[in-house]
DNA sequence: GCAAACTGATTGCAGGTGCAAGTAATTTGT
DNA sequence: ACAAATTACTTGCACCTGCAATCAGTTTGC
């Protein structure tokens, strides 16, 4: 390997391929939703107003407007967001996290710090854990849709 | 932020998640190539004899059989892959990555690197892209299915 | 030696996804 | 003020994907 920015990128590709495989398959058995609309319901936690656009979720999530449109209908028949509209802009139809929601993303995220735990724990040190999250920060960071 | 942990792997999956977006367009316009069919390509250029059977090959591709299957078929129509079989176990139907397969792999390896580039060296200096890579090779390594 | 269990691959079906086209509402330019 | 351009969202279509069922071939256990 001559190339180490090719390497890193590769091992960073690769990796999160292999953790969110891991991943969705806990997520779906124990909170019985995609690791789609889990990324779509903590992007909702995070916004002001717990709401957001379509088009703006779309952008946030790196997917198109219309597979937000879609991800949204069974997300509302059970119950975790809400349609909303703007009377200013009647074009707006916002997604916005009910409380019931809400409380299913606090159980999310403790799956989350679980997993996180099994995944670093046993093979980095606490400092090695800080400087990869540093590192990868600075991808994300400015980014729209920073979760962290 | 109170779980370290927790941070980095959102990080992980997202700057995983926001590359991908940007690298797959690339890609489909210059070589054709969805990113999941650049990653089997790459799978086989690695492999001993350059083949691998079907279910090996989900196995490293964190997928299924069946859509193993199906993205074999188009690729052999491009001529990136050939239909091998195994005299010892008729069940077996090895992918394996021809001639034409091999530049088209090359010319996607340069892609990659060029992108690399554009992605960590603005925001990184050597010692810190080394030390990424350092960091997530640990969580490839021994992988089976591990590119780098 | 042979039936049962297992393994590799394919296919029907259901569901997820993007693109392009279409509709409705707002903004822009003159 | 009003037509054109733009923006937000939805829908038709095609493609990709996983699961379960199926088939073919191999291995295991008695």
């Amino acid at each position: 390997m001559t190339d180490i920015a090719l390497q890193s990128l590769l091992r960073l590709l690769q990796s999160a391929r292999l953790i969110e495989a891991r991943l969705s398959g806990e997520f779906s058995s124990v909170h019985g939703l995609s690791m789609n609309e889990i990324f779509l319901l903590m992007q909702l936690e995070t916004a002001p107003l717990r709401r957001l656009s379509r088009v703006e979720l779309a952008k946030r999530l790196n997917t198109s407007a219309s597979t937000v449109t879609r991800m949204a209908t069974p997300l509302e028949k059970l119950g975790f967001v809400a349609r909303e509209s703007d009377p200013r802009d009647a074009r707006l139809a916002f997604v916005v996290l009910t409380e019931t929601g809400a409380t299913r993303v606090a159980e999310v995220r403790a799956t989350f710090a679980k997993q996180a735990g099994f995944v670093f724990r046993d093979r980095w040190d606490d400092d090695e854990i800080a400087s990869l999250s540093n590192l990868l920060g600075r991808l994300v960071a400015g980014t729209p849709g920073d979760l962290t």
